[in-house]
DNA sequence: CACTTTTATAGGACAGTGTTCTACTCCAAT
DNA sequence: ATTGGAGTAGAACACTGTCCTATAAAAGTG
């Protein structure tokens, strides 16, 4: 008998199936397997599918990020009634979802990927309502929310990213300093 | 007359033509042209030379960014007397830097790159002798000059990581937010 | 100065990359 | 049942990092 042919994988679940498949790849071997072939292997799809259903490689990788930013926004969010604990519990979250994923983290914010404008917005407008939850407490100064967010932002940002890369000077404990940081923000933006 | 043969580099400059070349390609046409072939080329070598001088195109690299650290270390140094002025001036100049050199500061901190820890330890060292220099003048509050310097450095870093990345709401003025970070910080460390 | 050792060079080779093309074949809807 | 869209296999292209060889020029030695 010949050799079987690999069956159809039905049109709905190329898409799909491909951006799981790098999101594997990436989280388990890191971003040098992202390869076309390889993804598409991982996905048990044909490496033109990246073509068909995406932009290319980079079409894939905008797909990845973007579903990347849906779930970190979701992972952001606190419900802490105090104000003061919501924010310390968003920032720890933050962290969390950084330390969880990695390369996924590191992918989302590079300049090799353009997420989709507005599920990143939604994922900031998250850290946005938190802000003015606190101004409501009366427990952050006033001023503009996004402008208060995306300055609380790019400081956990900046914190993850160095632990991340292992850019932090290696006699200090990430996780306590992570702590410091949060509560010199809080610092930073108290009313 | 038959094609003339490059001369030969002098092995005394083939090391240093090779990470200027790398630098410049990089600043000029982006980490993309940042090939072995092409910055051999660049450099009027051969690309063995990034065998033989270097830990193949890794290497290359990572003597790029240490020498990226050192100019780093140097452009961040402000000399103000006044403590706070001596802060913000150096918040202003790490901006600066970033603005003036973006790719390279990405390259810097990348997750491909690992500089020299000695001379990376020295740039961060002028942000600690910052630290000192406010503590000293009673106004940054006390603790470990280390620890504080780590927690500014990540929101400075965050905030151009993420206007280089362009990852900033549009709406906002990123030198304007900029300085409105830097004011967050100094009110977060204020004694 | 002559001789030896070191080292840069040219050029080819290898596997692997993103991307595109063709030919084929299967699935689904008309 | 037939037709057209969509997934597949496989080859091809120009690249990439890396390594190898042979040659020639520079640097160091007597």
């Amino acid at each position: 008998m010949p050799t079987v042919k690999n069956p159809r994988t039905p049109a709905t679940e190329v898409r799909a199936n491909l951006i799981a498949a790098a999101r594997q790849l990436l989280e388990r071997e890191g971003s040098d397997a992202l390869t076309v072939r390889g993804v598409a292997a991982e996905a048990g799809v044909a490496p033109m599918g990246v073509y068909n259903h995406f932009d290319g490689k980079d079409g894939l990788l905008d797909a990845v990020v973007t579903d990347g930013f849906r779930e970190f926004g979701a992972r952001i969010a606190a419900t802490d009634s105090d104000a003061a604990a919501r924010l310390l519990s968003a920032g720890r979250n933050y962290r969390a979802f950084a330390l969880d994923h990695p390369r996924l983290y590191e992918l989302m914010f590079s300049t090799k990927c353009t997420p989709d404008d507005e599920v990143a917005t939604g994922a900031f407008g998250v850290l946005v309502d938190i802000i003015r939850y606190g101004q409501a407490a009366n427990l952050i100064m006033a001023g503009d929310p996004d402008s208060l967010a995306a300055q609380v932002w790019a400081c956990v940002h900046g914190a993850m990213s160095l632990e991340l890369a292992e850019s932090q000077p290696p006699f200090l404990d990430p996780a306590e300093n992570y702590e410091h940081l949060l509560l010199m923000v809080a610092r930073g933006i108290a009313a």
